[in-house]
DNA sequence: TCGTGAGTTTACCAAATGGTAAAAAAGCGG
DNA sequence: CCGCTTTTTTACCATTTGGTAAACTCACGA
C-alpha cells in the first residue's frame, strides 16, 4: 500500500540517507520528536538543512522511517523464541539477546521508549499489526509449555513484559544506573547473571 | 542555599499554583519538556500564557518543580523498606506499593521516564544527593538480610534495579501495553499476581 | 568537452514559541 | 466606598523552527 517501491539509490544516496539516519537516531533518542530539530540533525550529520530535505520529505518522515527500521530489529529476538528447543533454555536465550541488545543498541531502546512514552502516536499501527501477532502466538508457545509442564506455571503475557521491562531498563534509564552503579562493566555482567539467574527460577518447575 | 522561604501564598496563589503544576504534569509527561508549549500547558491550565509567567519564572522553573516534588513521593516507597519486618513480606510490600503507584500516578512514573531517558538534564543532582544514599541505604539492608541466609542470595543492586523496572514498566510503556493486554482490570490483577509470584519465588531462600 | 541531471547551497518565509511591558480589572483591609 | 495591592489581560517582540525557491556546482556518460 505504500513505499514498497524498487528504490534504484545512487552510492551517494544511500550514504547520506545513511548518516541523516543515523545522527536523527542520537537525536531522536536523546531528545524525543519534538524536542529534535532538523539543525541539530542536519549539523550532526554534516549537511545543510535543505540538503536533508532534499533526501527526506520532511522530519516526519525520517522519524517513521526510523520506526520502521527498528520494527524490524527489534522484533527479531522474540521471533527466534522457538517450540523446538529446550523451553527454559529457549527463554533463557531470549532474555540474554535482548539484554544484549539494551547494551549494544541503546539509541534504539530509548527511541522506542520515547514514542511510547508519548503513548506511541507515529507507531501505533505498527504495534497492533506487526507486534501483537507475535506477541500472541508466543504467549500460546509458552502457554503449551505450561501445560506441558516443561516450565513452572506462569502468565505468558506477564512473563513477556518482564522480560522487556527488565532487559529494556538497563538502556532506557542509563543515566540514573550510571550515577547509582557507576562502574559499567560490572553492571552489564551483574545484569546477566541476576536477570538469568531471577527467570532461572522463576521458570524451573 | 535557595527558595527554602517561608511561603506566604494566598489562596489564590495557592490554588492557580495547583492547577498549572497539574496541567504542566499531564503535559511535560505526555510530550517531554521541548515537546510542551506554554500554551498548551495554559489552555489545560485554563489561563492565559502571561499569567502563567506571572506564577512561575519560565518553563523550566515549572518543570523542576515538578520534578522536585516528584523526588519525594517517587522515594517515599522505598524509604519503607524497613530492618525490623519479615524481609520476604517487607519486599513484597515495597513491591506492592511501587506497583500501586503506576496504576494511580502514571504521569508522575513518565515524568520520570522522560527526564531519565534524555539524561536527567534537570535531575541529575538531585539523584545523587536524593537517590543515591537511600538506594545505597536499602542495598546494605537488603545484603544483611541475604547474609543472615532470611532471604535467598541476590545482588541487591539489582533486585531493586529489577522491581523498577518491572512495576514503572506497566505505566511507562501502558500505550504498548493498551495494544497487547486490552483489558484494564485484568492487566493490573494479572501484573500484581505475578510480580508477587515472581519476586517470592527469587527470594524465598 | 560538453550537456544534463543529481546533488548542494544561499536566501528566504510564515508560523510557533518563550517571554515582556504596561494597562486594566479584581480583591480587599480600612 | 476608597485606595492600594494582587491578579489578569492586551498587545507586542525576538528567536527558533520546519520548510521552500531557485540559483549554483558537480559528476559523468556521450
Amino acid at each position: 500500500m505504500n513505499d514498497a517501491q524498487p528504490k534504484p539509490r545512487s552510492r551517494i544516496q544511500q550514504e547520506n540517507r545513511r548518516r541523516i539516519l543515523d545522527a536523527a537516531l542520537d537525536m531522536f533518542s536523546q531528545h524525543g520528536y519534538r524536542g529534535t530539530t532538523l539543525d541539530q540533525i542536519a549539523e550532526a550529520a554534516g549537511l545543510s538543512k535543505p540538503n536533508i530535505l532534499y533526501y527526506f520529505g520532511g522530519k516526519e518522515e525520517i522519524h517513521v522511517t526510523l520506526l520502521n527500521n527498528l520494527m524490524r530489529t527489534w522484533l527479531a529476538p522474540l521471533e527466534r523464541l522457538a517450540p523446538e528447543g529446550e523451553p527454559l533454555e529457549e527463554l533463557l536465550g531470549y532474555i540474554r539477546r535482548k539484554l544484549q541488545m539494551s547494551r549494544d543498541f541503546p539509541r534504539e531502546s530509548r527511541l522506542f521508549a520515547n514514542e511510547i512514552l508519548q503513548g506511541a502516536p507515529r507507531m501505533g499501527p505498527h504495534l497492533e499489526s506487526g507486534l501483537r501477532p507475535l506477541f500472541d502466538a508466543k504467549c500460546r508457545l509458552i502457554a503449551d509449555w505450561v501445560a506441558a509442564g516443561r516450565i513452572a506455571p506462569v502468565d505468558p503475557g506477564h512473563l513477556i513484559v518482564s522480560i522487556w521491562a527488565t532487559t529494556q531498563h538497563y538502556a532506557d534509564f542509563e543515566a540514573q544506573l550510571a550515577v547509582l552503579m557507576p562502574e559499567r562493566d560490572a553492571l552489564w555482567r551483574g545484569a546477566e547473571a541476576h536477570l538469568e539467574a531471577m527467570f532461572a527460577k522463576l521458570l524451573t518447575p
